[in-house]
DNA sequence: CTAAATGCAAAATTTTTGCAGTCCC
DNA sequence: GGGACTGCAAAAATTTTGCATTTAG
């Protein structure tokens, strides 16, 4: 996998870096995508853009949704986030690029990260780069986390 | 993984077998569920709902799509099928329910399934089995499809 | 300056729900 | 017969779009 933007930024130079991003990337630096992608960065539950939006919306009243969506959009198509899949509906995003894995409870749906570095160096079967030119890959798990297990009936 | 009621039933004896899955999991064996079944173990492109209810309509007119909704949904809790789950808004199902793993085009959203059985016999690492109870995992690569390539100028 | 981005409102898309009638077990 | 299921219609939930205005480069 090519080697993306984001991933050696940490939270604490985030703000600083945003600027940099942007220049590589051709989009411009507003105000609302320099406070959306903090709040990704910062963020490490892969919130909804409702949730994003909530956070936000304290610091910046005049901050509307559509432009959540929009901005989170436009982060993915720059590989400047992802967005993770889940059996749900609503979408979720994470600004963790390097490779990593998720378990999601399907209980509380609660994503959890985890590595696999082992994995990570095997390459994958013939058969499945023969289907075409592979970006990325992950693998989910699925299961039920602890905090639900230990707080069930 | 537990073996799921529906992975030893092939095309050819499903509806046949529909009412033995029936009787199992105590839902009612309805005309409605009878083909929506059908048609998912005869469907190997993961369609949406919405494609499902397309195709059946047309020997059953009176089909509505919230039925369809509510089957696939019901046949999802009962490990009948799967959802796929994917980048995009509309989710998808699946019939096979032996360990199969995906490669989703990017561009024009197929998807492929593909078997892995050297990483089938792996354990997943401590870490991961120290977040929960594990119910389900698999790989899902991304990229772009062998005639999505061909055909982009 | 100018093209890109935003906010607002309205629409589009996808999925769910209430209810009255129907059908399996 | 009785509870589960369906169809209809309407609502809910999530995401996208058009347009006038603002802003970054």
């Amino acid at each position: 996998m090519k080697q993306s933007l984001a991933s050696k930024i940490t939270p604490r130079n985030a703000l600083d870096s945003f600027k940099t991003i942007c220049a590589k990337t051709g989009i411009k630096a507003t105000h609302q995508r320099l406070q959306i992608y903090d709040e990704m960065v910062k963020a490490n539950d892969h919130p909804t853009a409702e949730i994003l939006f909530e956070r936000l919306r304290e610091a910046m009243p005049t901050l509307s949704l559509d432009t959540v969506y929009r901005t989170l959009a436009t982060f993915e198509q720059h590989h400047i986030i992802k967005r993770v899949k889940t059996d749900r509906h609503k979408t979720r995003y994470e600004a963790k690029m390097n490779r990593h894995h998720h378990f999601i409870c399907q209980e509380c749906e609660t994503i959890t990260d985890f590595n696999w570095s082992s994995f990570d160096k095997d390459k994958l079967p013939e058969e499945v780069q023969r289907l075409g030119t592979i970006i990325d890959h992950s693998i989910t798990v699925s299961g039920i986390c602890r905090d639900c297990t230990t707080n069930r009936d």
